[in-house]
RNA sequence: GCGCCUCUAGCUCAAUUGGCAGAGCAGCUGACUCUUAAUCAGCGGGUUCUGGGUUCGAGUCCCAGGGGGCGUACCA
């Protein structure tokens, strides 16, 4: 068969509509059109017309001349008057109007002929308000930019969630709130860059493909790397890289950049998410709260206009003035009653975890895992409102350094907002020699079957032993960070989230 | 991973007890020089997710598999 043959072959099978737009696209170009041009004319974009011919009464005609291009969203063709809305890449929309008398009568023929909603197009012509009241482009001429083999979905129905997400180029063209999160994700991005920038901070990129997965307690993703014939990790964090740029000099450093975690998918957990990490030569767990508080109150600022922040549902949120602030010790025994401190032995914690029906993986039950647990059951499922979780275990916090007051606790918070973990932050632990410790007993950890227990990282203690100034870190995730500005599920605030096959 | 719900035209959805597979938008033909999801007349468009089974007869019931959603567990 030759290949016009395949073709045919091929689009018979094809839905009806496709089958006609194919045949249109065919027809332009057999006529001598184009119907994918390089170039059509565009002299202003659409926002601009609207904006400033804004003051035109209904009915009043100007003589300004402009080309504006977009997609066809709606055509109405009253015959010898026929309207078509473009919209750009903003959503904006503006409407075209092509009269027998301005385009001419072969003109109008091909735009009824060969025009779809959802192909491209570009008009030129007088900006005038309709006598309805619609600004518009009184074309003169008009040109096919692109045209489209596939029929738009109904837009005035919301698209299923599936489409949404395995079609978001549709999505986008279709739904207001889809092209607002990307935009939103921008602005949000910028600002926190710009927040760190202003105070000093500067951004580098470190690997994203590893020999050794470390940084976090997850499950990482393994690939294989052909010219060392050796199995490479995608990273679970940029931690240890990081903090070798600060032994390195790099006094304060961040990085935003892609995590990838092999574990499970829900509502506001991604396998590959965006992480912010900050580093600060001399400062600690202190100097990264107010940080951390400053740039989202900042972000909140440049996406939402406020620290109050208005959510999908319509509820309003407060991410303005100081937090809340608690210790995990204080607000657990205040809320059992009973006070827990590093002491409370392993088996006491254990009764009171069999009492609240929590269920603990058995190769991970050690202190600070069940005191987790009940932190969580007790105090953490009912926070609310923006609150900073300071003081916790050492078992579950290997990289972070011992409280400089308190025995068996570590310098830690983490940042709870609308009840989901938004950052963390450390004083860092610098001195090589608990690190290694920190690294056996994870070992030790592992050895008794916890999955999730750290690796020992030789070149990490290298770097640690030509010391490393006291800092302090923080940590947050992006898309959450999104996800509290909007009130977005994971899945909306990534742009093109994975999905299975189908 | 487990549990529940779901999958029908390009899109969004109907279909009574198991009894001719439908609507709106979109598409095609025609009419219409101010329409706003234009209107009017007419016409097409289906592997009912896939594979088995029960039945005279399956979109509907049963079994297996796949996609999606929600809840739950681990994790940020």
């Amino acid at each position: 068969m030759t290949d016009a043959q395949n073709a045919e072959a091929e689009t018979t099978d094809l839905p009806e509509q496709m089958q006609v737009r194919r045949a249109k696209r065919d027809r332009i170009i057999a006529a001598g059109g184009e119907a994918y041009p390089v170039h059509v004319k565009r002299t202003h974009e659409i926002a601009d017309v609207k904006a400033s011919y804004e003051h035109l009464e209904a009915g009043e005609e100007t003589q300004d001349v402009v080309s504006v291009a977009g997609r066809v969203v709606f055509v109405r063709n009253t015959g010898k008057l026929c309207f078509a809305t473009l919209q750009d890449g903003t959503g904006e929309r503006l409407q075209v109007m092509l009269s027998l008398a301005e385009v001419g009568e072969e003109r109008l023929d091909a735009f009824k002929a060969d025009v779809d909603l959802g192909d491209h197009m570009s008009a030129t012509g007088r900006v005038i308000r309709s006598r309805r009241g619609e600004i518009s482009v009184f074309a003169t001429e008009w040109a096919l930019a692109a045209k489209a083999l596939r029929p738009l979905p109904t837009l005035h129905k919301d698209l299923s969630e599936e489409s949404r997400v395995r079609q978001r180029y549709v999505d986008l063209i279709a739904r207001p709130l889809a092209r607002d999160t990307v935009r939103n994700r921008s602005r949000m991005v910028q600002s926190l860059r710009e927040s760190l920038h202003s105070r000093g901070f500067i951004e580098i990129e470190t690997p994203m493909l590893q020999t050794q997965a470390g940084g976090a307690a997850a499950r990482p993703f393994i690939t294989h790397m052909n010219a060392f014939d050796i199995d490479l990790y995608l990273r679970i964090a940029p931690e240890l890289f990081l903090k070798k740029a600060v032994v390195g000099g790099i006094e304060k450093v961040f990085e935003i950049n892609r995590n990838f975690r092999n574990e499970g998918v829900d509502s506001s957990h991604s396998p590959e998410f965006s992480m912010l990490e900050a580093y600060e030569a001399y400062g600690d767990y202190d100097t990264m709260g107010n940080l951390t508080r400053e740039i989202i109150q900042g972000a909140a600022e440049d996406v939402c206009g406020s620290a109050v922040v208005t959510l999908a549902d319509g509820s309003e949120y407060d991410l303005s003035g100081k937090w809340e602030e608690l210790t995990v010790y204080g607000s657990l025994s205040e809320a059992l009653g009973q006070e827990i401190t590093p002491e409370t032995p392993v088996e006491a914690l254990d009764r009171l975890c069999d009492a609240a029906e929590i269920s603990v993986d058995p190769a991970r039950v050690n202190h600070g895992k069940l005191v987790e647990e009940l932190w969580e059951h007790y105090v953490g499922d009912h926070l609310t409102q923006p609150t900073f979780v300071r003081d916790y275990p050492v078992e579950t916090s290997p990289l972070t350094r011992d409280h400089r007051t308190k025995d068996g606790i570590v310098e830690k918070w983490d940042l709870y907002v609308r009840g989901f973990e938004l950052a963390t932050a450390y004083s860092e632990l610098v001195d090589p020699v608990i690190q290694r410790a920190r690294f056996e007993q994870q070992a030790r950890m592992a050895a008794q079957g916890d999955d999730e227990a750290m690796g020992l990282d030789e070149d990490f203690l290298t770097a640690m032993e030509h010391a490393m100034p006291p800092a302090g870190g923080m940590g947050m995730g992006i898309d959450r960070l999104l996800m509290a500005l909007t009130g977005l599920g994971i899945r909306e605030t990534i742009t093109f989230p994975l999905v299975k096959p189908e």
